[in-house]
DNA sequence: GGGATCGTGGAAGATTTATTCCATTTTTCA
DNA sequence: TGAAAAATGGAATAAATCTTCCACGATCCC
């Protein structure tokens, strides 16, 4: 009965709180409970929508099993925890198909499904950037940028809303920060300097500009962290660490979305590390 | 039994397929069929996780009645329907409080921590876009883009990202657009003619050069089609038309993704009835 | 090493939930 | 208006799902 702690421990009412009580009861389950408690920290969106019999088989244990980690966890069985879920997903409702459906209904054709299209597509690059992220390189990205003199910024057309958004957020957390415009520019190259470093964004089809001054500064010896919508474009080579965030689309357009995420989170980082390393 | 025209129809095997089944069979459904279809227009979300008897009572009829409404549809019963919202949901729901609950597990404390909460952020930006939309506005400024000769961008800062994407868009779609980078640029002012309009881009805190260009233009009769974070600020009064994107911050910090959004689906917009127009 | 405790699997029982059926009411159309 | 067809409400039935129980096996500790 150590584990389970009966009688006094109340139910969680909000999901953040069960996983607080997951953390503090984990190590102290015995082993098929550990197995529920690692799939539900896996899975726990399919708890509003699954059985008990979905779930227990899919941590490789008995039915009964869940339900003791259930009771382990504070609520009376499965059906109470459920409970809460089905609650919790209620209430934070962004549906994107209800919305879809209400305009159409009315006939709609314009801008507004069109916005309602590019947020549905927005929300499922945002997904999609988190389920492929690369958890080591990110922190590579910061570390090489955090480490620089000087971060020189460079990426046209589609890309340049990154590259100029990055440069805004660097500049206010005074961190040193030249965006590279024209690419005829002499001075680009010489305004690099070693010490320094080049962040690079570029989409397919890439603009040769981007490329060349990447691979120039590369062919320095001067670090070069890329972005950009696939793994095995030209960035690949000539970047140490190339960062992916690819867009879903609404017909042949498409919003940045995920890589301006990305790109904000990386800023951030880097300010935040430059700030703690002076 | 015409309505429901047995045997012939198969399942919708999709959200979207059923809610076209849906848009078709509407107007021929008796009274009680048709409150469910208004009812689960209005609240898909919640079919995933509630029961008939939850369903039927939302929309005012007995469960038997949902349950012919669901053979209407072409499926066997609410199971089926049922079926099919939750392996969509299992799709396509985000969970951040999954993803941040494993990073905290990892007792990760960085950079990939960030994306999760930005992530998170944005997703909820373009929920709160989606249900503050004003259509007539959107609309309107739609048919000022539409009918001005040239069209004028202005941001900076923070709105720089926006205008570059939109310039960058509407140049892909051959509509003569011109951004205004630097404001002390005497000709701006002479560049914007009777018949152009301006796109203005301003979040708090205002950048002046923005506001005092959009208020010359406004002046000369020129109308202006205004975005911003907030509807009473400066532009509320020298805009014709004012969008309104609110963002979600991560702390001091946000990532432009909804305004992105807005502008991108206004360009597309744009873009389409010049092209019709033409 | 042996008794006590704890954990486990499987199946039986209880409960909730879906589905069908049919008598009654409402609508349709001659 | 009246007969036929369709729609409806409610209760009965079937199915699924949750929950409990208990015998068996593993583990711990004296």
């Amino acid at each position: 009965m150590a584990a389970t702690g009966n009688e006094t421990t109340r139910a969680p009412e909000t999901v953040s709180e069960l996983l607080d009580r997951l953390d503090g009861i984990d190590a102290s389950l015995p082993k098929r409970l550990g197995q529920c408690a690692g799939f539900l920290r896996h899975n726990i969106h399919l708890v509003a929508v699954s059985t008990v019999a979905d779930l227990s088989a899919g941590a490789g244990v008995q039915p009964s099993a869940f339900m003791r980690f259930c009771q382990a966890l504070g609520f009376s069985g499965f059906s109470e925890m459920q409970a809460l879920f089905r609650a919790e997903y209620r209430e934070f409702r962004p549906d994107y198909a209800e919305r879809l459906s209400q305009l159409r209904q009315r006939g709609e054709e314009g801008p507004e499904l069109l916005v309602a299209n590019f947020a549905e597509a927005g929300h499922k690059s945002l997904v999609s950037l988190m389920n492929t992220l690369d958890g080591e390189r990110l922190q590579q990205a910061c570390d090489i940028l955090a480490a620089a003199g000087t971060i020189h910024l460079v990426g046209l057309r589609r890309a340049f809303a990154i590259v100029s958004t990055m440069g805004y957020m660097l500049d206010k957390m005074q961190v040193p920060t030249v965006i590279h415009r024209t690419s005829g520019q002499i001075e680009s190259d010489h305004a690099i300097r070693p010490g320094d470093a080049l962040f690079a964004v570029s989409f397919a089809p890439f603009s040769q500009e981007t490329l060349q001054l990447a691979a120039r500064t590369h062919e320095r010896g001067i670090p070069v962290v890329g972005l950009s919508d696939t793994a095995d474009g030209p960035l690949a080579t000539t970047a140490r660490t190339l960062l992916v965030a690819r867009e879903v689309d609404v017909g042949a357009f498409r919003v940045p979305t995920a890589a301006m995420t990305l790109a904000t989170s990386l800023a951030v980082a880097v300010g935040g590390m430059r700030k703690e390393g002076n």
